[in-house]
DNA sequence: TTGTAGGCGTTATCAC
DNA sequence: GTGATAACGCCTACAA
């Protein structure tokens, strides 16, 4: 076994001070021909590396970033680590990723866990139990220490700081109409339950949607789910009675359950119910019919957060700027498949 | 904005000395009742809370642990990190993700980037390249350098340290053996290049099950796809040429393309064809016909790593003992769905 | 009961 | 050219 070296060993061995090492090291001017090639080749041959933990403890920068999300095995959630991930690796950061499990308690814990001098800023979706509390203290605190912190997808207004969402209204408003044009005529919305940010803005774009063309709403035409949506039962019932020629659904999972039951009772897809998802994942793509549904670039909007992440980071350095805080709409894009008629 | 507040702040503060207030957040019997409440009371003021960086620097040990996969947008990964995330945390470590991308040179970079410091140990899973390539050198390094390793999956008999696997092979060949009990004749294998072990074992256990009862292995039956399948075409062709009546695959997403195609040429599921999968994620579940698979138990997988790990971590504290390497094997279970006919 | 000093590994400033 | 020193924030053995 070979533990790892450090400057103070290789000052030892070729009786130099620690110094003189750390300076050949980086090559400086100061440092004569003959030594510098010493202790690089002793360096070098010991393979040496700098104690990351030192540095950061010298220079009060981790190159670590914090993510906080409500679920890893979440396919747009992955997607947008990904994104982070990517981008951040690129830059020479290293992520650190803790997970809520939507529970607020998780979520403070972790935070403050971080807080204390392992990462050099957040990247975090809220857990839905925040969202339902709206207690957002410890964001706050976040904030008022200084600590960089960028929000995306579930967000909230309670907090500045950077953020990167998708035009959820706009993107459902989108769909519905698509349903509209195509002639449908009772067009339902399956949702979560309204804390989530969310899913509150896709129904209020499906309710603009259907207010503009003169279509009235009917609330026997929505069904809101809870998160996990262990009961089948209600949606079953809700097929029965709502009888739709067309569902929104808010997540991937509710439109392919909602597919099921409906293939179920002998309807046929898209002639008889067309249906259009949120957030457009392997299941979409796997379905059987495949799943028109909304893209909401997960990929990318991970790469922006980490971004606009960084750039506060390093800009922190510098000088105190004025603080502006920017928020970043992504164009959701729907992804036509066969759960819907053709749209012209 | 309130910057972090250290010791030596609140020792200025408060005219007392750094280590004083050290001990008194200890609660150290050295110091007296007064100081000590005074010391507490000004730290929760503030909002003291240790420097994290500072803490790993002193001790040596970093409370982070580094998990390197080659995908996060794959669902057993992302379980098993899910298992491995919950237990670590419980256990007040955090994780430090990086994603190889299946490619070696990443894997490496990303292990040195973290080695010098910034972890305790690693969990990982090898890269498809590093498989090919056969190069493990990075490997060599970290254990020899007396960082505890666990290799979870994708692992090789080239480094010895902890590992967690399931028992692949059995579990092809239980699926294959249950396929032929039902009375299938032309059993066909779609697997992935020999360069992944998971794969190679799987094809042994099929192989297995074949010669055990006296039916002739026929390489007309066996298609071997490029990771990512990209070209349907030769999938399609090998249904028309090879005519199974069941498959078994090594992976979700091979076993609901080859269902769809199947399906596309009118091959009813099971009774024309029965399928059988690896992995058993969501797709598995959503998929129509529901997906007989094989349950990978990734998040337990994960958590066996972290606890493996964690163990290690922490005994390497206390003293030199002999260094046992274990592998733990996990036994796959098969979930049985509507893909397959009902077995007895 | 409190304080001093040294060290964890690194870097930067300044003196020789 | 090279080295001593201090500092990042914390802990702890030892001294007062």
């Amino acid at each position: 076994m070979k533990p790892k070296i450090t400057l103070k060993h290789i000052a030892r061995e070729l009786d130099v001070s620690i110094s003189t090492v750390s300076k050949a090291l980086k090559n400086s001017e100061e440092i004569g021909r003959d030594t510098k090639e010493k202790v690089q080749a002793f360096a070098k041959l010991y393979n040496y590396k700098p104690n990351n933990i030192a540095i950061s403890l010298k220079n009060k920068r981790t190159k670590n970033i914090g993510v906080i999300i409500p679920d890893i095995v979440h396919h747009f959630f992955t997607t947008v680590f990904r994104g982070i991930e990517k981008y951040a690796n690129a830059q020479g950061y290293n992520v650190i990723v803790c997970v809520s499990d939507e529970a607020f308690d998780k979520e403070v814990i972790n935070m403050e866990m971080l807080a204390n001098g392992s990462i050099d800023g957040f990247i975090m979706a809220l857990s839905g139990e925040t969202q339902q509390k709206n207690d957002f203290n410890h964001l706050k605190e976040i904030t008022e220490q200084g600590i960089p912190l960028v929000l995306f997808d579930r967000v909230t207004d309670e907090i500045q700081c950077d953020k990167v969402i998708i035009n959820d209204m706009e993107a459902a408003f989108l769909a519905v109409k698509k349903l509209i044009e195509a002639g449908r005529k009772r067009i339902a919305l399956v949702t979560t339950e309204d804390f989530l940010n969310v899913s509150a803005k896709r129904a209020e774009g499906y309710y603009m949607a259907l207010k503009e063309n003169g279509i009235a709403i009917d609330h026997g035409l929505i069904l809101k789910l809870p998160y996990q949506m262990q009961d089948e039962i209600m949606s079953e019932k809700f097929f029965d009675f709502a009888k739709p020629d067309a569902v929104l659904c808010v997540n991937e999972i509710f439109a392919i359950k909602c597919m099921r039951i409906a293939q179920k009772k002998g309807y046929r897809i898209p002639e008889d119910i067309a249906f259009i998802g949120f957030t457009d994942g392997i299941l979409s793509k796997y379905a059987n019919p495949t799943l028109t549904s909304v893209d909401q670039h997960g990929e990318e909007m991970g790469k922006i957060a980490a971004q606009m992440l960084i750039e506060k980071i390093e800009r922190d350095d510098d000088q105190e700027v004025e603080e502006v805080f920017e928020t970043k709409i992504i164009s959701a894009t729907m992804v036509e498949r066969d759960s819907t008629p053709k749209f012209s």
